[in-house]
DNA sequence: AAAAATTCCGACAAATTTTGTCGGGATTTG
DNA sequence: CAAATCCCGACAAAATTTGTCGGAATTTTT
C-alpha cells in the first residue's frame, strides 16, 4: 500500500538524473535515462511523456530530441507528479469521481476518511522536488531553444 | 499505491464497531462484524486475530467468546494497525529488512526516500484511532471477564 | 460426553493492479 | 529519404491483494 510505483520511481529517477547535469542544459532521451539506470525503455517513456504533457516537462520531438526541465520544475509536489502518473490521490474509492466502491451497506469509511485524505494530500503536496531531490540550489535553466 | 487494503479497511470498520457500543462491553464476533458489513468472514476474521495477536484486542475462544477492545486502543496509531496488518510501511523495498530491490544499478532512491520515509512514518504515528473514528470521548471499558 | 460456537492457522484460488512489451504513427534533423 | 526521437494505445506478464477452503483447538451449552 505505500510503495512507491515504478512509475513514481522512474519519474523520479530522471528528475533527479536531469537535475544533476542542469548547467550543461541540453536535451535528454528517454533512451539516455533508461540505459543509465537500466530500467525498461517503454515504461520511463511513458512517464516523461505524461510529465511533458502535464507540463513539468519540455519535450522536443526528432532527432536530436529529448526532454528537459521547464521552469519552476523544482516545485512541483509529490502530490502533483502523483496525480499526473496515477491519477487522483485518495485513501478510499469513494472519494474518488466514480465512487464505485462496493461495500456501500453501512460503511463509514468515506465519511471518517475525507478530512485524513486531506491531510495526507497536505503531507504530499509540501514535499516539493526541490527538498525531495536533495538539492542546495537550482541553477536557472536556460531558455528552450530547438536543439541544434 | 495510497488506497487503502481491505485488511485496513476491514479492521477500521471493526473498531468504529465495537467503539460504538462500547458500554455494552461484551464480546463481539467476527461474525457479527462480518454481517453488519456485509464483508467477507474469513478476511475480517484474520484481520481480527492478527489484532489479537498484537496485543490490541482481547480474544476469547470459544461459544459465546469473541473480541474487545483492549485498554489503550484508542491511542493506537495508524503506523501501529498498518505494521501489524501489512509489515513494515516503506515507500521503497530497499528500506526494508531484506533489500531485495533489484535496479541497485546506480539507483539513489534509497538515499532520497529515508528521510521521507520517516516523515510518513511520523504522519501516521500522530493518527490515532481516537481522532481517527472521531470519538468525543473513550468510555473505560471494563475489566475484561470471562463470556458468561 | 457430545454438539455447537468460536478463535486460530496455513494453503490455495481468484481477482485486481502494476509492470512491461509490442506495433505502429508523427515530427524533426541531416 | 533515413535515422532519431517523441507519442500513443492495445495487449501480455508479473506481482500483489483479496477471498475461499479445510481443518485444528478451546470453551460453553445441552
Ligand atoms: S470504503 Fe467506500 S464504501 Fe466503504
Ligand atoms: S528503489 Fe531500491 S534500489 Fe532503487
Amino acid at each position: 500500500m505505500f510503495h512507491l510505483t515504478k512509475k513514481l520511481e522512474y519519474s523520479l529517477l530522471a528528475f533527479s538524473y536531469m537535475a544533476q547535469l542542469l548547467p550543461e542544459s541540453r536535451w535528454v532521451t528517454a533512451k539516455e535515462i533508461s540505459d543509465h539506470y537500466q530500467i525498461p525503455y517503454e515504461v520511463v517513456a511513458r512517464c516523461l511523456q505524461h510529465l511533458a504533457r502535464a507540463g513539468v516537462l519540455h519535450s522536443w520531438i526528432g532527432a536530436q530530441g529529448g526532454y528537459r526541465l521547464k521552469a519552476g520544475w523544482e516545485k512541483k509536489s509529490l502530490l502533483e507528479l502523483y496525480e499526473i502518473l496515477e491519477g487522483p490521490m485518495n485513501l478510499v474509492r469513494c472519494l474518488d469521481h466514480d465512487g464505485d466502491c462496493s461495500h456501500v451497506a453501512r460503511c463509514t469509511l468515506p465519511v471518517l476518511m475525507r478530512p485524513l485524505n486531506q491531510k495526507l494530500k497536505k503531507f504530499f503536496q509540501d514535499l516539493v522536488l526541490r527538498d525531495v531531490l536533495n538539492l542546495k540550489e537550482v541553477i536557472n535553466e536556460s531558455k528552450v531553444t530547438t536543439p541544434s
